[in-house]
DNA sequence: TAGTGGTCTAGACCACCGT
DNA sequence: CGGTGGTCTAGACCACTAA
C-alpha cells in the first residue's frame, strides 16, 4: 500500500447502488475512492486475513484525507464483510479463522436448535475424493473458465451424530490448488474456506446460491441413507473472491427430514 | 411524533449488535435513542408507508441533537428498510407500493432470467379460499397466539402462463383482517402485502424463512400438476411488523422444476 | 496511560429535485 | 431558486483494550 492523494472527480467503478438517472456519472464520493483503494491493498496482500490494517488517522495521513472520510469507507467495508472492527484495538481482515464468522455461508440448522441464531455444533466430515479433472460445460460456465480447463474436485459428506445429512461436490478453479490433497482435507481441523484462505492464498468473500427441491437418484440416496426419490435440497453456491472473481462452485444436497435451511428476509 | 430532549444515559432495548462483555451494558448512543424514537413515530402512524417524514434538520432541532446525528439514525432505519432516502426529495416511509421493492420478499425466479436481479414478471394470481378459522397449535405456536384462536385463512395458486408454480396457506392473527374477502383478493392488483398495509394498517418489516424439500403429497400433486411425491421446495415464512410483532404465518409450496429460490451470502 | 475505534458537534459545500 | 439529502472537514470527547 503506497501513500497517494487522491481525486475528486474519478468515476467510480464499482456499479453497487448506481442512481440510474444520475446527472454526472463519473462522479465518485471521495470515500468510495478511499474503500476502492484499501480494497485493492486487500487483493493485493498488503494485510492479510487477520491482520491488523492501519489506524484510521494513520490511513486518513496516507490518503491526505479526514479521518471521518476513512471511516466512512472502512464502515462500508466492515458491512460488506471484509474487514471487522474492534473497539480500542482496531480494524482487523476478516477471516474464516475467526471464532465468530465460522460456517458463515452454512444456512443449514437442526429442527430442534433452540436458538436459530446460535452456531451449529461442527459436524463431522467424511472426504469421498479429491481429484484433479476437467471442467465440464457446466462447471465451466459457473467458474466463468473454458470448458476443459483443469480444476480440482472434492467429493464429501458431513453427518451429525453419524447420520449423513450433506452430500456436495466442490469444483474449484485453475492450478493454484493443485497442492491439495486428501491427506490434507481429512488432517485439517476448521472449515474448508479457513483451510483455502491460510493454504492456498484464497478468501471467499460472498456467494450466490441457488435452491431447489430434487428427488434423490439411487446413488444419491444411498450416500444419504435415505429412500430413492425423497425429496432432498439442492443448493448450488457460487462463492467470489476479492474482485467478484468465481473461486468455487458447490453444488450439495441436503437432507432436510431434520434440519432446515434458515433464511432471513430484509 | 412530539418534540423532545433526549438523554445520553438511557439503555437500548434493542438487542441488536450488543457487545457480550461490554463495561457499561446500560450506554446507548445518542443516535440509538432517536432511532427509537422514529421508530415508534412509526409504529405510532405519525408517518404513514409513501409519506414523507420531515427533513434531517426539522428531526435534529426536534430532538434537540445535530443533524449528524439524526443522519446517523436515519441511516440505519434506511439500511433496514423502514425508510427510503432519495436525494433532493426527503426521506419516505417504505411502502410496498413502491414498483422498486415489490416482491421483495418473493425469491422464486425462473431458471431462464437473463438477469437474476431483474424484477420477476408479476404471476397471475388464483385465490382458492380466504376464510376465518381456529389456530391450530402449530399455527399459534409461530404467531405467538393460543391455539384456538381466531385467525384469517388464504389459500391461493401463483401461476406463471398459466401453469401452477406456487400453493400457499397465509395465515393473519387476530381480528385485524377480519374484513378481508376473497372478492377483495381477486379485486386488487399488487402485492398482498401491498393491500395489507393499505386496507389492514399492517406493514410487513421483515421475515424469516425455513426451507426444506417434500414430497408431494396426492392433494398438493394435483393442485402443482406434478406427478406425486415429486420434489417440493416447503418454504415456511413468518413475517413481523413493526416492533418485532409476528403478523403473518405462511407455508408455501414451490414447484422448482424451472425456477429456483435465490439468496445471497455476505 | 497511550492508542484505538465510537460518538457528537458545527459548519461548509456539493448533488439533486421540484418549482 | 430554495430545500433536501450527500459529502467532507476539524475538533472534542467517550468507551474500550492492552500493556
Amino acid at each position: 500500500m503506497h501513500d497517494m492523494m487522491v481525486s475528486r472527480t474519478a468515476p467510480d467503478p464499482a456499479p453497487e447502488a448506481q442512481s440510474p438517472a444520475s446527472s454526472n456519472p463519473s462522479f465518485s464520493p471521495l470515500y468510495r475512492q478511499i474503500k476502492g483503494l484499501i480494497t485493492r491493498g486487500l487483493q493485493h496482500g498488503d494485510w492479510k486475513p487477520g491482520e491488523l490494517i492501519p489506524s484510521e488517522s494513520d490511513l486518513a495521513r496516507r490518503f491526505g484525507v479526514s479521518q471521518g472520510t476513512v471511516r466512512k469507507a472502512v464502515d462500508e467495508l466492515a458491512a460488506e464483510g471484509l474487514l471487522l472492527r474492534r473497539q480500542g484495538r482496531g480494524t482487523f481482515v476478516s477471516t474464516h479463522h475467526e471464532e465468530r464468522v465460522k460456517f458463515r455461508f452454512l444456512r443449514l440448522v437442526p429442527d430442534v436448535a433452540e436458538d436459530a441464531r446460535a452456531l451449529p455444533q461442527p459436524m463431522e466430515r467424511q472426504f469421498l475424493e479429491c481429484k484433479r479433472t476437467r471442467a465440464s460445460q457446466d462447471v465451466a460456465r459457473m467458474l466463468g473458465i473454458r470448458s476443459g480447463e483443469s480444476v480440482t474436485q472434492i467429493r464429501r459428506l458431513l453427518l451429525l451424530a453419524g447420520n449423513p445429512v450433506v452430500y456436495e461436490d466442490i469444483y474449484l478453479p485453475g492450478p493454484a490448488f493443485r497442492a491439495l490433497t486428501a491427506e490434507r482435507l481429512e488432517s485439517y481441523r476448521g472449515p474448508l474456506y479457513a483451510l483455502f484462505e491460510s493454504e492456498f492464498s484464497t478468501r471467499m468473500v460472498r456467494a450466490e446460491e441457488k435452491l431447489r427441491a430434487v428427488n434423490a437418484t439411487e446413488q444419491e440416496a444411498r450416500l444419504l441413507r435415505v429412500k430413492e426419490g425423497e425429496a432432498l435440497l439442492l443448493v448450488e453456491r457460487l462463492s467470489f473472491s476479492y474482485g467478484e472473481l468465481p473461486a468455487e462452485y458447490r453444488r450439495g444436497l441436503y437432507d432436510t427430514r431434520h434440519h432446515h435451511y434458515r433464511n432471513e428476509l430484509n
